[in-house]
DNA sequence: CGACCCTTGTGAGCGTGTGAACAAGCGGCG
DNA sequence: CGCCGCTTGTTCACACGCTCACAAGGGTCG
């Protein structure tokens, strides 16, 4: 109970986790500028967020600046890829090598950013047995040995919506316990597995509900501007 | 003044927006398995979300429900549709025909939601001419005519990162407002442009960071539990 | 050594998002 | 025709996140 966890205890806000690694992002670049030291406005400005949000966000890492200097890059690069979990490698698997696995296991910056992919796996006998940026994809039912082989922490799903889930469940009995879904499916996980997804198709979306927003206001004030005339909303397609 | 824009005046919250394409998913599942009606529970449970959460969602459309049936479903999807300009299509340009470019040329789930892929752009002369699933990869600076002959909407970003904000810059000069970025950096853009942002690498770490926590909670149970020990939590790496 | 400048760290106010609870209202059944 | 069960639509309270504003405090220069 009254354990000493001061420094582990501090309960980092979700919204700020999902910036952690645009500060972290910044730094780096910074760093191989060779500045030294960093302002929050500076930080702030490169990251595309406020201000006062980025030293709020740092200030849950720790009081780590100085006040009337600024931040020590080389300083907080450490304290952040520490709080990150990125001072080791994160053993990646990719289930599912269709167009877009075989593109995801191929992006470099993976392991540059310190997720080395260290297994492909896939259902379709055509596709096992070939190699993909060096490795050579194995069945998925070999999941529970090739976790055991490889330290592996984290999962892709990019297999199509149909097998998603049934991927997932594999993955997690085969020990993995953070997940990120590229399938276009609701996946149902415990509460102890860490799920992430991309759903391009939504992102498309969501710009396309922006896009029918504008392009009415637009219609809109053609129509009302000019002539004043009843509005009759003439069908999208007069272009 | 007096117009009837009671209808379109209504604002969604951010949040309903971006969750209103994982119901129009469900939505498109319960409709082919046949069923006419569907309770927000039902929904909800599909979707992953709360069904008062679906319900209030819903409520921004508008009163499509009945009480005590639950929504029709061929209703609730055409409003829907429509609230996402999704009752025509949107035509998408990629820009940037690496590896993530080819697999996202590919990927059939782009057209069959709506979104065709009406055009291929690249810098690199080495990849211009190439031909990707039926389609003519073109060199960046024809954006203008491409854009002119096409009625490109959205655009996709999946260019290096150095190349992006140019990429950006070139889009929007030629008419697209509403952009897709997979490039690992910042895009700085005007007001009326559309920005959402995908960067892969993000997801990994915020995966890390909870997976970190994880594994660290681990630790210090299995410190604490067998002995019952004094306490002094082995600094992480022994500053 | 003191005054001043600069930047951090944080407290307060505000808006947005979430979840529970409940009244309103529709359909079916006796 | 009236009652009853079911599901929506909405209200309320709360938690979370964001922004502003400012005191605290380190560095620097005269």
């Amino acid at each position: 109970m009254a354990d000493g966890d001061k420094r582990q205890a501090r309960r980092i806000p979700e919204a700020t986790v999902a910036r952690l690694p645009l500060y972290l992002r910044s730094l780096v670049e910074v760093a191989d500028e060779g500045m030294s030291t960093i302002s929050s406005e500076r930080l702030a400005e490169m990251s595309g967020v406020n201000a006062a949000k980025v030293r709020k966000d740092l200030s849950y890492l720790g009081s780590y600046g100085t006040r009337g200097v600024g931040y020590d890059v080389e300083y907080l690069l450490f304290q952040m890829s520490r709080e990150l979990g990125l001072t080791h490698d994160w053993h990646v698997v990719i289930a599912g090598i269709g167009n877009l696995g075989h593109a995801l296991a191929n992006y470099a910056g993976f392991r540059e950013r310190g997720f080395p992919i260290a297994a492909l796996v896939d259902a379709d006998p055509r596709v096992i047995g070939s190699v993909v940026n060096g490795i050579t994809v194995r069945h998925i039912d070999e999941l529970p040995d090739i976790a055991a082989d490889q330290q592996i922490s984290i999962g892709i799903i990019a297999t199509p919506a149909g097998a998603a889930q049934g991927v997932a469940d594999q993955l997690i009995a085969a020990g993995v316990s953070s997940i990120l879904n590229f399938a276009p499916t609701v996946l149902t996980v415990p509460p102890d597995v860490s799920l992430r997804k991309v759903d391009l198709a939504v992102e498309l979306q969501i710009l396309s509900f922006y896009q029918q927003r504008k392009t009415a206001a637009q219609r809109v004030a053609q129509i009302t501007a000019p002539t004043g005339a009843t509005v009759a909303p003439p069908p999208p397609a007069a272009s």
